[in-house]
Order: C-alpha cells, then sequence, then structure tokens
DNA sequence: GTCTATAATTTGATAGAC
DNA sequence: GTCTATCAAATTATAGAC
C-alpha cells in the first residue's frame, strides 16, 4: 500500500483516484436532483460521459457506487459545518441541508432499508458504522451537557442519544410525503424537552 | 354497489372476498417470517396454492398486495389492542409487537421509502393517510394532555405528534441493524420527556 | 376462478477487444 | 481505461383457454 504522496505520484494509480472522485462528485448532483428511484448505473454512467461497464470499472458492483455516495455526502456535510463544534447544532445543519438535496435523503432512506433487510449488502457495514458512531458521538455530548447540568440525571444518554437519530431519520419519511413539513424543528424540540428537564425533579 | 348482506348472500362474490381475506392472512405470515425483499409475488402465491397469475387474480398489482398487506397488519393491530384508550400505550404495544415480526417491520420500510420516492407508487396514498390520521390523533390526546396540565404551553401538540411518529419509524432501522435494541423505550423516552415539561417554566 | 404461456423489458454483471 | 457485445435472469403483467 503506498501513502497519498506515492499516489500522487504514480500517474495511472492517481488518475484512477482522480476519475472516481469526478464521478462521484457528478453523482452526487444526479441523484440529489433526479432520486434514486430509477436511476440506473447506466444512467449516471450517461452523466459522467462513461458506458455502464466503463463506469463499473471503478465500482465493484451498484450497491458499491451507490454506498460510495452516500460516504461522499457525509464528507460533504463534514466539510461544510466543519466550524460548528456542538454537534446537536451540526445535526440540525445537515437536516436544513438534506431539505435541499430530496433525492439524496430518498437514497438514503431506500439504501438504509435495503441493507438492513439484506444481510449480505455492500451498505451493510456502512450503516452499521454510521450508527455506532452516531450515538458514540451524541451520547458522548449528552453526558458532557449532563455535566454541566442540563440534563436530569435519569435520562439516559445512549437512549436519547438513539432518540436523536430516530427522529431524524422518522422525519425524511413524513417530509418525503409532506415537503412543507420542518424536520429540523421537530429534532429541535426533542432537545428542547431533554435540556429542560434539568430543573425537574425525577418523577416517581 | 351492494351491502355486506348482499355481498354474504351471492355466493361468488362473498366468496372471492373471504379467499383475498385468506390470501392476505397466509401473506401476512409469510412475510412476517421471511420478509419483503425477495418476497416476490410467486411466492406468495405458492404458499396460499395459487400460481402467480391466479393470486393477481385478488389484486391488480404486486404494490397494491403489499399495500394490503400492511393495511391488514393495522387492522390487526387495532383489534390485538383494542382495550387500550391510551393512544400512546398503544403505540409502545403495537411497537414491542413489532419486535415480534421483523419481516413486516422491513416490509413497512420498504414500502414507505418506495412510496414516497415514487409520486405514481400504490402504496402512497396508504401511507400520506396513514401520517395524517396519525399526527391528528396524537396530537388531540396531546392536547387533552395539556388540559390536564401535563404538558408545557409552549409545546406544539402537531410536532409533538410527529416526533412520537418519526421517532417510531426512526427506531426502526436502528432496531433492523441491531435487534438487541429496545425501540419501545425509546419511544418511552420521548414522552416522558413531553410529560415532565409540565412543571418546568418555559425558557427565555 | 384458476391455469398455461408468454410478453416485455430492464438492468446488473462479465468477457474480451482495442 | 474504456468500449462492444452479450449474458443471465428474474419478474411483473397480461391474454386467453378451461
Amino acid at each position: 500500500m503506498g501513502s497519498l504522496a506515492d499516489m500522487a505520484q504514480r500517474g495511472s494509480y492517481a488518475k484512477g483516484i482522480a476519475k472516481r472522485e469526478e464521478i462521484l462528485r457528478v453523482a452526487l448532483e444526479v441523484v440529489a436532483r433526479n432520486g434514486f428511484r430509477a436511476t440506473s448505473v447506466k444512467e449516471l454512467a450517461d452523466a459522467v460521459g462513461l458506458t455502464q461497464a466503463g463506469l463499473l470499472h471503478y465500482f465493484d458492483s451498484k450497491e458499491e457506487l451507490f454506498t460510495a455516495i452516500l460516504r461522499a455526502r457525509d464528507d460533504a456535510d463534514s466539510a461544510r459545518y466543519a466550524e460548528l463544534d456542538d454537534i446537536v447544532d451540526l445535526l440540525l445543519e445537515v437536516i436544513r441541508h438534506n431539505a435541499e438535496t430530496p433525492g439524496l435523503v430518498q437514497l438514503f432512506a431506500s439504501l438504509s432499508t435495503a441493507a438492513t433487510s439484506d444481510p449480505g449488502h455492500a451498505a451493510r457495514d456502512y450503516f452499521v458504522e454510521r450508527y455506532a458512531r452516531l450515538r458514540t458521538d451524541f451520547t458522548a455530548a449528552i453526558e458532557r451537557r449532563r455535566a454541566d447540568g442540563q440534563i436530569a440525571p435519569d435520562v439516559d444518554a445512549a437512549t436519547l442519544a438513539g432518540v436523536l437519530v430516530a427522529v431524524s431519520d422518522g422525519m425524511q419519511l413524513q417530509w418525503m410525503l409532506d415537503p412543507g413539513t420542518d424536520m429540523a424543528e421537530h429534532v429541535r424540540l426533542v432537545w428542547q424537552l431533554a435540556l429542560r428537564t434539568a430543573t425537574v425533579a425525577a418523577p416517581a
């Protein structure tokens, strides 16, 4: 395995990587616009100026290609909101931005159900890792808030973390059915309710 | 259009309806066990002892068949928990029961994303109506709680209603990835947080 | 009401030339 | 690295016999 510098030096390899990134960049736009349904490999190939077989030279399968698109979106989101240090703020911004890219929301929803339903799906690892990381990160952030006295002692941090992620995912469905829905506002309400518990005595 | 009594009298029509219900009953079991992925019309036809064409005599399309399965599940849920008058209790019980029927959770997740992504999908109306009804019912239940002083004045009932439904949906994904996840516990936490707000002064 | 037979594709994946 | 050509298939949906 060569270093990044090596890869940049060796012409063909670096070129392959650059082409892969170009493909993902274009695919991201196409999917964001057209959605996932009825987006075949051939359509994406046309968009980047390759044949179907030519495109599959860079990705082993359709599933891998679409998983890579999701990963590319995550990277883009991270870069776009790198200055936000509060993870809940980050979540809210990402959700607001999602409302601008319906096709990617579709892709995420479709691929996530497909991957979870199919043990051998190429995207399964992506989702397993993603949810584990989200849960860990949110749990840590919640514990920090608790240390500041903003979260009640009897609220389980990991459960609340799961709730924040679940609301974010679940609202996508309601939003797809009714684009007038304010996804972020719903997530914000959960966080507001959680923060407010701090000053209340735990119930019997 | 004949009355229900008419239908019971006219042999063939009543028989057709009975057969349809038998198909749905079997399909419900098969899907609950095997899941939706890779469950073709032919497989369901085999399970009920019909050919693929014979089964499609009762349902116009695959989409309609699967939508009918979801409707049949809703009916079964309603009947099973008819004695529960608190809608949140009902929701929690349905969620707990869902953990026993992974295939139906899969079907719901798959069909919901497919239907929302596709304007002409046969299940779209089902989901639109379903979410509208859920939101209405939960909003009303929340307002009743508010009248009893259990929900703070500044918590928007419709938004909280959307949140409860979203958490329920969103947790399905986390549960499918990790069946050890307690879906109901997460929903319960949201409700607990909401009820607790009553005694707290609204934040500035 | 149920079956046989078939249409009509679509699309993902591969082999091999250039 | 990209293309041509082709495979391999699985399905859904329909037409028409019985």
